[in-house]
DNA sequence: GTGAAAGCGCTAACAA
DNA sequence: TTGTTAGCGCTTTCAC
């Protein structure tokens, strides 16, 4: 057991006690437990592990022995890369790295969302060594989700999905925020609404939305701001079949800018476009701009999540906090150890009444 | 050994051999070389697997064992949550993350910058499962970084710092880049410059920076742009010992606003600011803006980084692809467990002007 | 204050 | 194709 001399190898606990002769426990104690040895001692092993080149206890063995990885995964559906452009998600990325930090714990970012099959999505979260994982955003039927659910781990969703019995929940009320934003459009004359929302499932389907799709779709955030709409459509006596619904896969600018223009094309009757998102929000102004449409003397453009770019524009929109958000996940991934509970809380949402939205035109605007 | 039947207890690899009456070879192999066994078995070994809720081999056992973390860790020395506000920081994170995710390899991000004490720094480090760190723009005196080096494992240092023989690099010619754009200021009239600058130590020192402070500069980055507007100035003939420059510790753009202001005070004849990251020359930019001072035709302000509101404000800055920055360190430390060599790699930048550098005026712009 | 024993859960030779 | 044998490096009772 005790392999008192091989050269060429790196330093661990065992060899520095050997060379010591003291025992393990000992250099175990040295670092962890500074109050039970001796300074002296704790002072010739650390200088004997400074010698070697030793750096303290192995993380990994650490963590095998006593079960905790000191980190938690983060799962993002979305490639990486993506995400990183996604100023709301950035923000819920600071919160809950600010959470971990706090904490001292590490935050892993769980490589999904390249191109893999469901094993070898499997193999990467199998392959995570974390304590609990926060997920954000993804479609409820998403693989590396179900894979993450057999690690029988604490988990929080945050925005999406909500058919995980045993996961806490970070959230806001999309449906209602959406509903108010509707309202408020519709009580200013609004009847002939169009939706521009973000991917409704994981396939690539960018267009008009069939209505079987709508109930279908995957991914809960969407489904319930669009239900949001609605709602309010139906609360004020309008047909909610008639909601133009134009959807994309990829969340950008660019894709707020193509959605507008087909949800013009589809009906031009519409005078007001809702977006999901900020991002493509801002995309569909992009595209009045460049088409010569006045906002909103000619046509209302609405967002939803409150970013920087969004507020610095003076879209109206629905403010949400985004960074709170990833604060909370983290307390409560980080929290969910201990108490056995699973929670749900509900973050307040707030309309932002920018300058984008305004009465209808008598006159529909004319496409370029 | 074998305990064959422990009721509330976790299944392990060991519990699902046991059950299934084979060897534990055969259910690892299961997971890891479904080739070395009969598709039958695999699957009988599955489904006991999935009905005993086994989430397939515990990721930290295999880590001990097979001696891979399958992660790297990246150190930043801010905050998590101040780096998640800085739009360069955010691209390198794009780009380095994107490597990871095509590896497969985990990214972890380390708690570090929360104010804590050496030794705690170090035991933050040394928590770590990883196979590398990539360390992004830290003071080479920082605390994590040293506990980074005891480590000794792979390690790519990106812009700062130099002075560790056994890490990689990837950086670009921060002194070489911030000349060329002095030098086009010089050329164009100005004899009177300011540098902005973010800080030059770990501590904060807000002002005027004495001369001896710059010399003592930990961060790399700081000093060699700084330099750079020096070279210019030697070589066009003017006292290097008459250049202005302020410090900022927060790297934010109220900062940049902040330190115009102090600069144009100390110096009343400064005719142009040099701004080491695009982020303080928008704050510049802003201050100039509400104190009516016209750029450029009064003043002349540059940034570095050429991040995309700088580019959308047409800034006069220095371009760097900080996204192909992180992809390349995530491609050097992924690579650089096999071969021993380190490797250093400069990346081209590229002068992007914009309309916010001009002649100098006549008088030099009044403060109001 | 220090040591001995017993694994944490897994994989990698090597045999069979 | 499957099983046996040894640990990976560490922490943790429990004695001394």
């Amino acid at each position: 057991m005790a392999r008192s001399s091989e050269p060429r190898r790196q330093a661990t606990l065992a060899s520095i006690a050997a060379e010591l002769k003291v025992s393990r426990t000992t250099v175990s104690n040295a670092y962890n437990r500074p109050d039970q040895l001796s300074p002296e001692l704790r002072e010739r092993v650390l200088q004997a592990a400074k010698r070697r080149g030793y750096a303290g206890p192995d993380p990994v063995a650490r963590s095998l022995r006593t079960r905790k990885a000191g980190a938690i995964g983060l799962l993002l559906t979305e490639a990486l890369s993506y995400s990183f452009r996604d100023p709301a998600a950035m923000s819920f990325l600071a919160g809950l790295a600010e959470s971990c930090e706090a904490a001292g714990q590490g935050l892993l970012l769980i490589p999904a969302g390249a191109e893999r099959d469901d094993v070898q999505a499997a193999a990467v979260v199998q392959q995570a060594g974390v304590d609990g994982f926060v997920v954000y955003s993804v479609a409820d039927d998403d693989p590396y989700l179900a894979a993450v659910r057999e690690r029988h781990l604490p988990i929080v969703v945050c925005d999406q999905p909500r058919n995980i019995p045993e996961a806490a929940l970070v959230a806001i009320d999309d449906r209602g925020a959406m509903k108010m934003l509707a309202a408020h459009l519709i009580s200013q004359g609004h009847e002939h609404l169009a939706v521009l929302c973000m991917r409704l499932g994981r396939d690539r389907r960018d267009g008009v939305v069939p209505p079987g799709r709508l109930a279908d779709s995957h991914f809960h955030v969407q489904r319930e701001r669009i239900a949001g709409v609605q709602a309010a459509m139906i609360d004020a006596g309008l047909d909610p079949d008639i909601l133009t619904v134009v959807e994309r896969f990829d969340h950008t600018v660019r894709s707020g800018h193509s959605a507008a223009a087909q949800a013009l094309q589809a009906n031009r009757e519409t005078t007001a476009l809702l977006c999901t998102t900020d991002v493509i929000a801002l995309g569909a102004l992009n595209f009045a701009r460049v088409s010569g449409i006045d906002v909103p003397s000619q046509l209302s453009v609405t967002g939803f999540d409150g970013i920087s770019d969004a507020i610095r524009e003076n879209l109206t929109t629905v403010r949400q906090d985004a960074e709170e958000k990833g604060r909370r996940a983290g307390k409560l991934v980080l929290s969910s150890s201990h108490s056995g509970i699973v929670a749900a809380e509900t973050l307040p949402t707030e309309l932002f009444r920018g300058r984008t939205a305004g009465p209808p035109p008598k006159q529909p605007p004319a496409i370029a």
